[in-house]
DNA sequence: AAATTGTATGTTGTATACAAAATACAATTT
DNA sequence: AAATTGTATTTTGTATACAACATACAATTT
């Protein structure tokens, strides 16, 4: 559990220490259910209790974190039918990302989009799990910018954050690998035609089998 | 500008501070682009900065109140694009929200959708404005609880949240309530019969006749 | 007169101090 | 020995103090 802050440029430091504080949550650096203790973290951090405080009513918000009336702070627990409701949800935004993307997509867009749906291949081809990651998000994340909805791609990013640790479990399985990289071509190629409804017919089909493989994953990893 | 708060139940000041700050600004009491000032509300409040600096920490986040680095916050400031985002998402949101509801109403639930649809028609009737929006607000909440997908509800009531002070302006328009009432009528009964299709077409159509009210009334206001 | 600099004031950002509640543990009682 | 009570400790919740920065305005210089 080490934590270190990075002074670089100027930020108010809460916005410093949630940034901290939430990545350390999603990457699992700190257990589900865990208390987060306000001195604990500012002398560890080297700040007051303050920031720290300004930093966990922000997480509370993000459902990163519970509190707990009087007794403080502690990991938000996600439950398997959190995780369903989240990927529910999401389902629904990369289905509606495909559809704007088809109306609103330019040709820097299309060059964009080809651009990641290739680099998503090459991470597949490393065979290197972080790598296919965070192609697969720079993907998703592509089809949100094209969307133009910023409102859209908030609300993508904080349901990402919630899933985010069980996530990297659908990909883990490399016999599912060759399927992603066909169902990312095809939405590719749908988006670039213009083709709303077939884009977002693979699009849900895509977000179905991952929800599929992660649930049963998490399912047996709490079992 | 009054703010009174009401100390009836024990919750942090913080939240206290929270919930009249979000409906002062929800209901238009604090205008757009309107500064905050942490003592000045503070002592309005009869607090001290520190949950008022926390409230505002977790308005910030809802997107009520935007950060000018050391100068403080301020009401956000909606603009047309916020707004048809927040819509075009509350959309895809509503049509999930019959989608799922046709599939897990129960018994209990098909009596309170009723209950809703009907208390709607008498809110229409008694020509209220504020009894008419609390109407819609309350037939569109009851379909929500029905999906049982707390994070849709979540997200759907932030985004009531962000356009809520514009909402008002579909319902003024009397010549639309025989409309809103057959809308409401057939989402109802497509909902009970369980007919998924039917369901998320009519409520598109719903959602897509009051983007167009609320998008021009807006629109026209701004001009 | 315009521009610039200096000072005063106000506001946020951060740290700390204090109060109240919860918790843990030991001492006492039954 | 079990239960209960009381006290010490920990931790949150709230208030306040202080420092850094920004803004406004006046005085001085060109």
């Amino acid at each position: 559990m080490k934590l270190d802050l990075k002074l670089d440029e100027y930020l108010p430091l809460r916005e410093v220490v949630f940034n901290t504080l939430r990545q350390a949550i999603i990457q699992g650096e700190f257990q589900p259910g865990e208390r987060l203790m306000e001195v604990t973290l500012a002398n560890k951090l080297g700040v007051s209790r303050t920031p720290v405080r300004e930093a966990i009513r922000m997480l509370e918000l993000e459902g990163l974190v519970v509190m707990v009336p009087r007794k403080g702070a502690e990991v938000a627990n996600i439950t398997v039918k959190d995780l369903k409701d989240a990927l529910e949800v999401r389902m629904a935004m990369e289905a509606l990302s495909v559809k704007l993307a088809c109306e609103r997509i330019d040709e820097a867009g299309k060059e964009e989009l080809k651009e990641a749906c290739m680099k998503f291949k090459e991470a597949i081809n490393s065979k290197l799990v972080p790598a296919i990651v965070e192609g697969d998000e720079a993907f998703h994340n592509t089809i949100y910018k094209i969307s133009q909805n910023q409102k859209l791609i908030n609300i993508a990013q904080n349901l990402r954050e919630q899933v985010y640790r069980y996530r990297v479990e659908y990909v883990k399985d490399f016999s599912y690998h060759e399927k992603l990289i066909r169902e990312h071509d095809l939405i590719t190629m749908a988006i670039l035609k213009g083709d709303k409804e077939a884009a977002e017919k693979i699009m849900n089909e895509h977000i179905y089998n991952q929800e599929q493989i992660v649930i049963r994953n998490v399912i047996n990893q709490n079992a």
